[in-house]
Order: structure tokens, then C-alpha cells, then sequence
DNA sequence: ATGTGACTTATAGTCCGTG
DNA sequence: ACACGGACTATAAGTCACA
């Protein structure tokens, strides 16, 4: 089965946030580390940004992590109904 | 120093090509099983193309690992001049 | 089998605000 | 500190014909 958009997006909303708050950084504070609009964070944690492989890189370097770290678990994380 | 959107798209394309050819798929086949069209793999392939995260994941379906397998290592295929 | 240029439509990403 | 919206510009998505 393949994940729908919607499914991935907030994926990642949930990676992204977990992560952040994880260090104790506000969304403006991570905006400001990843060179990215503080509202343009909260779109991708609330799962409606779809970002582009640079603007992945930047988040993670936000984060102090490598793209694949913040992207691990992924597709995991997807609700699998029956397999 | 940040890395420049050239350095990780050329990245980027280097990775996409180096599971694709060991898994002895034409960029056709691949586009056909990560529902993309044969020139956008090219335009990945080549550095040109800076895709989505969801379009990261149709790349990675299509060639049989996790997102995140395919982004490993990413940044450290990046020249540093010195550090 | 692939590289490439061109093209239209969709959306990434920014900036201004509000509660 | 965050969710959310409107409006905007830049760029990604997706496809095509041709070398």
C-alpha cells in the first residue's frame, strides 16, 4: 500500500516537532537556526507543508542532525490497518 | 558552513543513481515503479531537480528502502574544503 | 535508454497580520 | 509561543518532443 500525502506530511510534522521540542527550541528559534520563516515550521509540524530536499536539509541542520536522522522512522510511523 | 542547494542536489542524484544502478533498473523502470515520469528520475539524476519529501518517498518506494536509507549519508558526500 | 529545453499548473516558502 | 489566514513571488510537479 502506498501512503497517501497527507499520511507522510504529518510523519514528519511529528518527527520535526519531536525533535525540536526534544531540545527545548521554540518554532521561532528554529526558524531562525534553519534559516526558514517561523510560520513556515509551524505548516510543516501541523503536517500541511510538503518541503523540498533543501529545505529538509535546512530543518535538520536547525536540528543539529543529518536529513536521514530526522527522516528515520518515517514510514514507520504510518498507520499500516492490516499487513 | 552551509551547503550550497547545488552541492545537495548533485548529492542528491548521485545517491538516487547509485541504488538504481545496483539494482540494475533503467530509469525507466524505476520511474515506473516509483510512479514518476523516466525524465523527472533523469532531472533528480542530474542534480536539477530539488524534490519534495513525498516525492523522496515515491523515489525510495520505487527502489525498495526507506527514505531515509536513501538520504544516508547525504551530507557527508559534500566536499568540505577544510574542517 | 538517457539528456535536455520548454512549457503550464500546483505548491513551496516569505511576509504581513489576527486571536 | 503557537495556530491560522491572506497575499505574494519563486520554484517544484509533471509532461512533451527531440537529439
Amino acid at each position: 500500500m502506498e501512503p497517501s500525502k497527507k499520511q507522510i506530511l504529518q510523519a514528519l510534522g511529528n518527527l520535526v516537532r519531536q525533535h525540536r521540542t526534544m531540545l527545548g527550541l521554540s518554532q521561532e528559534e528554529l526558524g531562525f537556526r534553519a534559516n526558514l520563516d517561523r510560520t513556515y515550521i509551524s505548516g510543516v509540524e501541523r503536517g500541511i507543508r510538503n518541503p523540498s530536499l533543501t529545505a529538509l536539509v535546512s530543518l535538520a541542520n536547525g536540528l543539529g542532525i543529518t536529513v536521514s536522522e530526522l527522516l528515520d522512522g518515517l514510514e514507520g510511523m504510518i498507520a499500516k490497518p492490516n499487513e
